[in-house]
DNA sequence: TTGGGTGCAAAATCTTTGCAATCAT
DNA sequence: ATGATTGCAAAGATTTTGCACCCAA
């Protein structure tokens, strides 16, 4: 079995890019955090926790080099930072979003929702839709709980 | 009848901020440019040619305000500026945006496409939504004409 | 006269870039 | 050796803030 990080290697080699320490450790820290929706000083210090050498614009960089090969998708919920999200392997489209405006959680919506939408779109706008991003904003379950118990 | 600008006014006036020569200047050129999708800069050049001595500090502090109002919306297409954008008047949600990867372009889609999505999340997520960001990127139906012609 | 609003400049943030040093082949 | 990659510091770009001044109610 292969592993991810090695099926990111091969992507990077069959751009010519190398697999350095410094992009393994920016990579294994996407990995590890899944989940989240880290900005580039997020995911620098905590390549830095183990890897305390490495600065800044290695992250940038690294950051840049996976969305240019798709790998991970930059996102912006509207804070003022970029935020780096590892795309979903297999994944035709990039996954949506929840965003709570209560207490500022992110979810993530895996399944596609907009198969419609797009056929409509490319049919009467003639527009070629090559990538999107959907972000819904309002209130998340848990907060509607906490609410509730009032 | 009724301007859009005195309605503006009134929206402010109701939340207690007065329509200053400054932010009239600025929320006119919002009015004349409806279609574009100005940066804050953008928008303070404009602003310029008519209202000279205005700063680029108190256009941002009157986007932020017509931002928190609802007038308008601030988007960010992930080319490092918030852009802002007037809401469409009466319209019940954002209108979505289709950004060409080959030229630059932004047009817009005023019609709601969502709706069935949008039942789906609330019911399948629990998630209570408030607003949206949808935007589509890839090539425009110009960009696409320009290619066959080759 | 009083508090909101403004302009300017400085500061704060986030991101990119230049460059010498380093690394792998 | 050679070209890619890195770390650091400086530069760039965007946005926010402090503050004195101004203005309308």
């Amino acid at each position: 079995m292969e592993t991810r990080i090695e099926r990111i290697k091969k992507q990077l080699h069959s751009s010519s890019y190398k697999l350095t320490p410094q992009r393994e450790a920016t990579v294994c820290v996407l990995l590890e955090h899944e989940e989240d929706h880290l900005s580039a000083e997020d995911v620098y210090l905590l390549v830095k926790e183990k890897s305390p050498e490495i600065g800044l614009a290695t992250v940038y960089r690294t950051l840049e080099l996976l969305t240019e090969l798709k790998i991970v998708d930059k996102i912006n919920f509207g804070d003022g930072v970029s935020r780096y999200d590892l795309r979903t392997e297999g994944a035709a489209h990039f996954h949506h979003h929840l965003v709570c405006i209560e207490c500022g959680s992110v979810d993530e919506i895996q399944q596609d929702l907009l198969d419609d939408v797009e056929e409509l779109v490319e049919r009467d706008w003639k527009f070629k839709i090559k990538d999107h991003r959907l972000t819904f904003h309002g209130i998340c379950y848990r907060c509607q709980e906490k609410k509730q118990q009032k």
